[in-house]
DNA sequence: AGACAGGTTGACGTTAACGTCAGCGTAACG
DNA sequence: CGTTACGCTGACGTTAACGTCAACCTGTCT
């Protein structure tokens, strides 16, 4: 019988299609404690917490941040286990990352900003067509 | 008689200083043509544009951009030389980063949204404390 | 039984973005 | 004129984040 009857659980290749991944970045991001699945035997199962995390880790990464620090950040959407203390860093962590991310907000509505700026006078200098091949 | 005499350009440990980086990364950096100092005799002089290119260069790292993608889009702040078909070629590129940041702003937002979501629940469940140690 | 699809574990290769170190040049200072 | 500061050029080392490949197991289908 096949593994996938259970819809909670899935196979390292439907993570793949779904996350558009290959199975050595799961194995890699489970070998760095990213991620967790449960073992049928010598397979990977990947439960819904570690779609959950995993999503959250490809969004990390498009936003710059490196897979160490996104993986101290992960603790505090996993409410269940842990210590309190353990609970307590995560939260403080994840408060700085706010002020990370809020930051880079700020910075990336200027960097936008000033783009227009510089494309909409390349446009008036007449140099460019708004539209070409 | 220094070379710095002159206010317009920079030594190599003067744009380390103002910029905090390492020579390494300058050098690097004019090796990719990221940058191109002046030379006097075998010394760099970095200039108004160069510092301006190292400023959207760090900018453009800390939006998580590749130095390959940077270096491509740096030449629309390049009022002056290039051809253009480049140009124009710079300006659609340019195009195409404004609205990859612009679709990194709108997911920014949504994660800065869910993290705050996250952090109220914590603290709602009264595991931690706002501020601690 | 044979073959095939899908998964597993090492182990080594690769790319980006620098760090580090040795060896050399040179300019100004005491 | 020696040395101290600053800079330069290779050239090799390093870290992160995977890619690639070989060798192996295992359930399923024919």
């Amino acid at each position: 019988m096949k593994p996938d009857s259970n819809p909670d659980v899935m196979t390292i290749r439907q993570m793949c299609d779904a996350f558009d991944v290959t199975p050595r970045t799961l194995r890699f991001y489970e070998a760095k404690e990213l991620l967790s699945p449960i073992r049928e035997g010598t397979r990977r199962l990947f439960t819904r917490r570690d779609r959950a995390r995993l999503a959250l880790i490809l969004r990390g990464k498009r936003f710059g941040f490196s897979l160490e620090d996104i993986r101290q950040t992960l603790d505090l959407y996993d409410r269940d286990g842990g210590q309190t203390a353990q609970r307590q860093k995560a939260y403080e962590l994840a408060m700085k990352r706010l002020t990370e991310m809020e930051a880079q907000r700020a910075e990336l509505d200027l960097a936008i900003a000033e783009l227009k700026t510089e494309l909409a006078e390349a446009e008036a200098r007449g140099l460019v067509s708004r539209h070409a091949a």
